[in-house]
DNA sequence: TAGATTGTTAATCGATTAACAATC
DNA sequence: TAGATTGTTAATCGATTAACAATC
């Protein structure tokens, strides 16, 4: 039941579906439940069964001709996957309250997920943070120092242009971007998602919406 | 310079690379720049001076053969395209302060987002925030008296459960939805981004990148 | 004009869905 | 056994990249 070791890399859109995978596996725990279909699954995350099984087939054969897969193999098998027990160490750095802001995010709770730090300078005065806040200059010291594996960038663009620099003096293994601006740290694994722009792609399709609307007659 | 009114949707790939282009001119305009290449957005954005004419190409006509395209021109179209002048107005409905947290980070301020209140009950003491915070049992009317578009859900996973009944109460365009569950609105534009999954998605590279490492004997 | 760069079609690539034999 | 459901291959669909005529 572990997961085999192919040589191919997983595919994009199959490696971002497996945290979704992971949740609803989670929740179907919760439920007690012991066995799953794909097609269950597929239900459940608005998918397909069919993707379901080709997806679950690049890392081996977790389920069981006519019964369906073992809701806690699974969940263990998807987990090692991700990484979750390697337990990842990460730090954030923000700016004016926007890195203590993102532990009140559930995110910061979850298995898997050991947020050592916060960099936030200007922070204190606006909120209580139950991680530890420290100042920008400890930066490079604390996170060789404490082997920190991910970088939570979450300062504004203006600023973010400034931090490649310091950031290459840490032997980071990954860095979750959400500055907006582009990063080039050679070595590192770097995954851009600037929350904007999730919200700027609804506000898109609202208004298309409308046009159409519009251009219809409907008042 | 008016965009097309293709019959064409715009399909979901280009819908979610226009905001990006849009924060890539803005950054142009900034640098008093007039014209750019498809070949140097291309550049700024890490793709391919194709992908980029075959996007545009959607809406109109933007460019000047030999010239390329005049960047406050590309800019407004695009604007317009993402609605960004409708300017929809957006609560957002938190819990244990992750409601306010959101108001902290950079997109709040941005032109095209009106923020106009956030429900978050045991906010108060944690933080300060510059957005009116308001009980949850006002939501339903507030919403409907203020012809709110936008609601961006941001309370925990068991929580958002019960959301549906009383989101279904109010007449919303979108929801934006970081809450991690499903959601089923019919007749609401609803888009999912749990922030959690670029994080795991993110170690999950990670650790196949040390998996690798650790097949090929590197120590 | 000549060089540059677009719009647009065609070729390639990857991702999704359908189908079904294998088998528990 | 018979029904159910997987793993896996094949077919379809959509998205990306390449190529080039049109033209400023």
């Amino acid at each position: 039941m572990t997961p085999k070791c192919r040589d191919k890399e997983i595919p994009s859109a199959v490696l971002h579906r497996l945290p979704r995978y992971y949740r609803c596996l989670r929740e179907l725990i919760g439920q007690d439940r012991l066995r799953v279909r794909s097609s269950e699954l597929a239900q459940m995350l608005g998918s397909n069964a069919s993707q379901i099984r080709q997806d679950l087939h690049y890392f081996g054969e977790f389920g069981q001709v006519g019964y369906g897969y073992n809701v806690k193999d699974l969940y263990c098998a998807i987990g090692t996957i991700l990484g979750v027990n390697r337990n990842y160490t990460a730090v954030i750095w923000g700016e004016h309250g926007s890195g203590v802001a993102l532990t009140y995010l559930p995110l910061m709770k979850l298995r898997g997920v050991s947020l050592r730090a916060v960099f936030d300078s200007d922070a204190k005065e606006t909120m209580t943070c139950s991680f530890p806040v420290l100042e920008e200059d400890r930066l490079v010291p604390f996170c060789t120092q404490n082997k920190i594996d991910i970088l939570i960038l979450a300062v504004g663009r203006e600023k973010s242009a400034t931090c490649s620099e310091l950031l290459k003096q840490i032997p980071l293994r990954g860095v979750w971007n959400l500055s907006g601006a582009t990063l080039s740290l050679p070595g590192v694994t770097v995954h851009d998602s600037c929350p904007t722009d999730r919200y700027f792609a609804l506000c898109c399709e609202i208004s298309e919406k409308q046009r159409a609307q519009e251009r219809n007659g409907t008042p």
